[in-house]
RNA sequence: GCGGGUGUAGCUCAGGGGUAGAGCGCGGCGCUUACACCGCCGUCGUCGGAGGUUCGAGUCCUCCCGCCCGCACCA
């Protein structure tokens, strides 16, 4: 016997076990299976469970339990990332907890420390995705630091490299200060600042008194300025162009030159051209010739090349005695306050600095092509499509990928140095040597470059380096390209498109059909949710607080196609209510005898009853179906729950509970096997949704016939399951129940009070469907008895029409006669008025002429029914006085 | 500036040419042998605004307004 509520917390752990030692998230080939493939965006190893995991997780094996229905051989591939920055800060943090430091305790026991705290903290998510219930193949995990994807990491830097896709080179770089690497273009982050714009006097040569003023947020890099700007047609300018200034505190000379890229209209018209420190500046510099005078180190402060008196100070300490010294100078003409947008790090949240060092390049704009073109051809299709747009804008104005980091944790970058600094690019070390032997004709010593790569880099192989590339494996044949990706749109730069260059140049195909993008999820104010704001609401405490099925319904119910997601734990708590509706339906056939019910088909069927919510089955499961098929989650969930609450809970078991009190009937028969029929239909169209309260019904009331529910076929009912006939009968019973209940009510009858019911105006169908369904409309409307009664509603009547049918419930001085006039009255009203609306219509002659005729049909029957309506209810309201 | 999203019930949102919907909330009532994590009934709308197309527009088109998110700038 099932309890009274369905507990999560004592089901959930055991039934996942059974899956995972059951080995059925492994794929099954089968013959003629179609393979189906998610590669599960690696979480970072160090990381655990959040809500836009259990959004993105929750979706993805939803997809793959139905496709694992549907009878593809199902492969989710699941894995963790290293996550270079994050994960080395953290240890750091650590460190330095304990009065340790990377530098001091060298490269090697640094990696160590890393390491150990991976193996600590690594498991945990994979711990907290299985409370999730995620059905991934966990036989296959992969690390992107494991041997294999190292091994697929440097084969593809080495490929790229000879084949002239990777190069090194000297240029500005986003640089971080504080973590003191080089950073990607889009690991930058563009913060509002209130600024101060200085307008600094710069003296011109041999002309004693003038000078040219230039507009600056950053005073300190003028110390590296090696020319002023101007616009070539600026009047004001044009007479200086090819002379020179002076530069204040340093004293170099400054040639003025003229580049269209100055703005005349902004500032003074004359811009300070630092090109160590600015990309503009540095493009003006490259055009001029113009040399190139670093001022700051890699920390950020002032190098040798300033002049003494500011060497060593940090940037912004800088800024404040340059701006103090050429005030005293009388070289500040004014300043003003200036709001503009400063490149800040992504993880250091420090603003950066555009920094010139030697750093690795993929050249991206070479590998952005066919990728492009895979898009506009269809091979890759985003869900929802106008994601498209933004992978095209980026993809067609890509720049050159700088992949090289100066950390320690990641993967090495495959180069080699020779004394006089010739670069060997090799799969190891032994090879470099051997390509520098054949060099320099001699043994020579090499240094392996210190730096390591992006992340991005080895996650851009994802969808093939777990799959046993660069060796050909039978699971790269089987699953690639892969069927579709699932990620947030965040995403889409850093991983997606990079998955589709590299994939497309390394593979020779896409890596996935098709991308689904999903929102973000927020809190209930819209906020999206972090750690400093407190509003973040954690997974797992709400998989113990309501269970892992109502988290996950609550989120693919909330999935609506290309939005964010405002999530409250009302929504779970609403879910978990669901459960335990669906808990207690399978409960009452419990009580009935439904694990005696041998067979699994619903046909044949005789009662009106069961013969409509088997076609209401059969619908819900092609709705379900088409949903989960074109990715709206929300649709599926929701035909799903009205199914389940409205149709099966709310009138089928209450209106086939007579017919199970009977004992041994033939009736009591058919109702309990259509009841088992459609408990196990809605428990499979269930499971890839809420898994784990599917299966233990499914285990405790079928006893796992035919295997878990995981493994179990996808149910596939016949279309002329559907019964038209019962739809109208049904429909009609529930419609006049209904009526009548709410004519009770809001007459204020005590629900206690069995009331008659009289009848007139019946069609012989009508009387012969009251007899059928008498029981049901005394017990549900509680009524004592039935009769038919061509006399007109007395004084006193509660009177209700439904379709020809006149009812009138004689209810004597409980009635409020006033209120049963103004009920009348105000349905007499909605009545007329849409009868109105339907005669304009049908007197418009071009509604007639253009309008389709079964269109036409429809409102001129509607027509028809509405007058009938309108006139028993005119003569209601004559009768009752 | 460029691109995209979005505006529908008090709230959160579905719907996408032919009778305005759900959940939550709110109000009332609790007769009922699965469930009070429940049942029954009710309340709630100029579908952001203005034009247009159409026999017919929340729905399609144009413009405008509000909010949100990317991308890109100018020192």
């Amino acid at each position: 016997m099932l309890d009274k509520t369905y507990r999560p917390s004592e089901v959930e752990e055991r039934i996942y076990r059974l899956w995972e030692e059951g080995g059925w998230f492994r794929p099954r080939p089968r013959e003629g299976s179609t393979p189906y493939c998610i590669m599960m965006p690696p979480p970072n190893v160090t990381g655990s469970l959040h809500m836009g995991h259990a959004l993105t997780f929750t979706i993805q094996d939803t997809l793959i339990r139905y496709h694992r229905m549907r009878g593809r051989e199902v492969l989710w591939q699941p894995g963790t990332d290293h996550a270079g920055i994050a994960t080395q800060l953290m240890v750091e943090r650590k460190l330095a907890r304990e009065g340790r430091d990377r530098r001091s305790l060298g490269r090697e026991a640094f990696l160590a420390e890393v390491w150990r705290w991976k193996e600590e903290s690594g498991g945990q998510i994979a711990r907290q995705l299985r409370r999730l219930g995620a059905s991934a193949d966990w036989s296959r995990e992969r690390f992107t630091l494991d041997p294999g994807l190292s091994r697929a990491v440097i084969t593809a830097f080495v490929r790229l490299y000879k084949d002239g896709l990777i190069y090194r080179d000297k240029r500005l770089v986003n640089w971080d200060c504080a973590l003191k690497t080089a950073l990607s273009d889009l690991e930058v982050q563009m913060v509002e600042v209130r600024g101060q714009l200085w307008y600094i006097r710069y003296p011109v040569e041999g002309e004693q008194g003038r000078h040219v003023v230039v507009a600056t947020t950053r005073p300190e890099t003028m110390l590296g300025d090696t020319a002023v700007a101007v616009h070539p047609e600026d009047e004001r300018y044009r007479d200086l162009v090819g002379r020179h200034l002076i530069l204040p505190l340093v004293g170099r000379r400054l040639p003025v030159v003229a580049d269209t890229a100055v703005d005349p209209a902004f500032g003074t018209g004359a811009v300070k051209v630092t090109p160590a420190h600015d990309f503009a500046d540095f493009e003006i510099g490259r055009r001029h010739g113009l040399p190139m005078v670093p001022v700051l180190d890699e920390e950020g402060r002032l190098n040798d090349n300033a002049p003494e008196a500011y060497r060593g100070l940090d940037r912004f300490e800088a800024r404040r005695r340059i701006v103090e010294d050429l005030t005293r100078l009388g070289l500040i003409e004014r300043s003003e306050p200036h709001l503009h947008h400063v490149p800040h790090g992504d993880r250091s949240q420090t603003p950066l600095e555009p920094f010139l060092t030697d750093q690795w390049y993929v050249r991206a704009e070479v590998l952005a092509k066919p990728a492009i073109a895979a898009v506009e051809e269809g091979r890759t299709r985003f869900v929802p499509s106008h994601w498209a747009n933004t992978y095209f804008e980026w993809m067609r104005n890509i720049q050159p990928w700088c992949i090289s980091r100066q950390l320690w944790w990641g993967h090495r970058i495959p180069a080699w140095y020779g004394p006089d600094g010739t670069v060997f690019v090799e799969e190891s070390e032994e090879a470099a040597l051997e390509a520098a032997r054949a060099h320099y004709g001699e043994e020579v010593a090499l240094e392996q470059d210190p730096d390591v790569l992006d992340t991005w880099f080895s996650s851009a192989l994802w969808p093939f380096s777990t799959l046993g590339w660069p060796d050909e494996t039978p699971e790269l044949r089987r699953y690639y390209p892969t069927d579709v990706l699932v990620t947030g749109f965040d995403i889409i730069f850093f991983w997606v498109a990079r998955m589709m260059m590299m994939g497309l140049y390394l593979m020779k195909d896409v890596p996935f059909r098709e991308v689904y993008i999903h929102g973000l999820i927020r809190d209930e104010r819209g906020q999206k949710m972090s750690k400093t704001k407190g509003n973040v609401i954690d997974p797992l405490e709400l998989i113990d607080a309501y269970g892992a099925d109502a988290l996950r319904y609550a989120i693919l119910a909330s999935t609506a196609q290309g939005r964010d997601i405002r999530f409250g734990r009302g929504r779970v708590e609403g879910y978990r209510n669901f459960v335990t509706k669906l808990w207690n339906a399978a409960r009452f056939l419990d009580l009935h005898g439904v694990r005696e019910v041998r067979e699994t088909d619903p046909q044949p069927v005789r009662e009106i009853l069961n013969r409509w919510i088997v076609g209401e089955t059969v619908r819900t499961t092609a709705q379900v179906r088409r949903a989960l098929e074109s990715y709206r989650f929300n649709e599926a969930a929701q035909s799903l729950y009205r199914f389940v609450w409205d149709f099966f809970c709310d009138w089928w078991v209450e209106l086939a509970k007579p017919h199970l009190a009977e004992s041994g009937s033939k009736r009591r028969q058919e109702t309990l096997r259509v009841g088992s029929w459609v408990l196990e239909q809605v428990l499979h169209l269930l499971h890839p949704m809420a898994p784990f309260v599917s299966e233990e019904l499914w285990q405790r009331l079928y006893g796992g016939r035919g295997g878990p529910l995981i493994a179990r076929p996808w149910p596939d009912p016949p279309e002329a399951w559907v019964d038209a006939e019962a739809d109208r009968e049904m429909g009609w019973l529930i419609r006049t129940i209904q009526a009548l209940r709410a004519a009770r009510t809001e007459l204020n009858v005590p629900p206690r009070a069995w009331l008659p019911l009289r009848h007139s105006g019946a069609h012989p169908d009508t009387l012969a469907r009251l007899r059928r369904h008498e029981e049901a409309i005394r017990r549900l409307a509680r009524i004592d008895r039935i009769e038919e009664d061509p006399e007109p509603p007395r004084p006193g009547s509660l009177v209700v029409v439904v379709d020809e049918v006149t009812y009138s419930l004689p209810v004597g001085e409980v009635v409020d006669l006033e209120r049963e006039r103004a009920r009348l009255l105000k349905e007499l009203d909605r009545v007329e008025s849409e009868l109105r609306r339907l005669e304009a219509r049908l007197a418009n002659p071009d509604f007639l002429e253009r309008a389709p005729a079964e269109v036409v049909e429809l409102q001129r029957e509607r027509r028809e029914e509405t007058a009938r309506r309108r006139e028993r209810l005119a003569r209601a309201l004559q009768a009752i006085g």
